[in-house]
DNA sequence: TCTGGGGTCCTAGGACCC
DNA sequence: TCTGGGGTCCTAGGACCC
């Protein structure tokens, strides 16, 4: 059987953890840039306030409703996703982190009144040792167990723990869900399904498997089975290497100048270089790209890209800060209002094997090692002293990139000198 | 003024080859 | 009247996820 643990309202919750005070109030965490809302409360979504409802729209709603808006504070969601996983560890033998806020488990050898036994001693100490409300669901596959745990999260009489294994269990769980909430199905498919007379995730399970595979894709043909009980979606081994590295970001407002633009791009080349040497890959190549506002269409949209080869597979800064400068004067064009500037690391390969199959003259043999040292010691000194210790390049005070978080609270469990204080009497 | 960031997998169709 | 056909590789784009 599989469970899929998922931290309730999570973002939400490990601002409450720290501020208790913020327990029943409607609270909302901002997305980057505190652009949109990207979690809720329970409270805030009884309100009718959706996903990605932008900030601005709310700044009434603020004070009449007394919303609370916080900016994200990733480095304290990270933490606590790691903490809350530390602590499945010990009742399951398997874990695989899905998101930051869901894990696969995989549970053995149990019958069903045991097995609910442990999920909810397993909940209970979650909840105690790090303070986060989850939501357990088990299943024979993992598309079910996600369906149990939607129910487990949503109905009451679950108490938080929904374990479906008989077929009539996943005939009655079944029948209650739509399309749309099925892993693996989004808007476009529920459409085309719909049109074809499939309506709840009930219809699709009994529908034949091959005819949505000639009708759609070996995709949802998997999604038809796995709705059967049978296993047939793997977990991405958390710990294979990433095929590609993005790293972007919208700018804190917008900008046409080059040099700011410059700036940005830099940030991510180093922090993609950065990445790339965690996961020990080298890149074959540098895609940067430039998108303007597409909401605003009083002003002219460029949204460009450009790919650049590196000369050979690489992870040193230097020359992947190179290639995206040069990709950038490629498309930069003036006279356009940018929102947005990214780079993508692409072609990864494994810098182990690559250095293997490298035919390295002593002297770029030699020139290669000081190159790694120089590297390991960036990386080093960033991650001792904090990000953007070490950098190529000085970033100016009030850029355009610079992001917002007007309302981030602080990292209690990362930074020492953002530690919680408390006062006796 | 204001609308996230980071990924994966699959398929169709073009290019190219014999 | 006729102007092959089949295989492979690559890329762009679609669709989905949280």
């Amino acid at each position: 059987m599989i469970g899929l643990i998922d931290c309730n309202n999570f973002y939400v919750s490990c601002e409450r953890v720290f501020q208790p005070r913020l327990e029943g109030l409607p609270v909302g965490v901002l997305s980057n840039n505190d652009g949109c809302v990207i979690a809720r409360s329970n409270e805030i979504k009884a309100l009718g306030i959706e996903m990605g409802t932008p900030a601005f729209e709310l700044k009434n709603q603020i004070r009449r409703q007394g919303l609370v808006l916080l900016s994200s504070n990733y480095e304290l969601y990270g933490d606590m996703s790691a903490r809350v996983q530390a602590v499945l560890e010990e009742f399951a033998p398997e874990v695989e982190p899905y998101s930051i806020d869901e894990m696969f488990v995989r549970f053995e050898g149990f019958d069903v009144a045991t097995l609910m036994d442990h999920c909810r001693t397993l909940r209970r100490q979650v909840r105690q040792y790090t303070g986060i409300p989850i939501s357990i669901g088990v299943a024979p596959t993992r598309t079910l167990a996600k369906l149990a745990n939607r129910a487990a999260k949503k109905l009451a009489r679950y108490e938080g723990v929904c374990i479906v294994n008989t077929d009539a269990d996943t005939q009655a769980l079944l029948q209650g869900v739509a399309l749309g909430d099925i892993w693996g199905v989004g808007q476009r498919l529920v459409e085309r399904l719909r049109d074809m007379g499939i309506r709840s995730a009930w219809d699709l399970r009994n529908t034949d498997p091959r005819q949505i595979r000639r009708r759609f894709s070996v995709v949802l043909e998997r999604t038809v089975l796995e709705l059967r009980g049978i296993p047939c979606i793997d977990m991405n081994d958390a710990d294979e290497p990433k095929q590609r590295i993005m790293t972007s970001r919208s700018f804190g407002r917008l900008t046409g100048d080059l040099s700011e633009i410059r700036e940005a791009i830099r940030q991510h080349a180093q922090r993609g270089a950065e990445k790339l040497r965690q996961q020990n890959s080298l890149a074959s190549a540098v895609l940067v790209f430039l998108k303007t506002n597409r909401h605003r269409q009083d002003l002219a949209q460029y949204s460009p890209s450009d790919i650049v080869e590196l000369a050979q597979p690489t992870s040193d800064s230097r020359l992947i800060l190179q290639a995206t400068s040069q990709a950038l004067d490629t498309i930069y064009r003036p006279r356009y209002a940018f929102m947005k500037a990214g780079v993508m690391l692409l072609d990864l390969v494994d810098a182990n094997r690559q250095q293997l199959s490298l035919l390295a003259s002593p002297q770029t043999a030699e020139e290669g090692k000081r190159r790694d040292t120089l590297m390991q010691t960036l990386d080093r000194l960033n991650a001792q002293m904090g990000r953007g210790t070490v950098r190529f390049g000085v970033p100016r005070k009030g850029a355009a990139w610079h992001l917002r978080c007007a309302n981030r609270t602080p990292r209690w469990t990362t930074q020492w000198g953002e530690l919680l204080k408390a006062q006796g009497r």
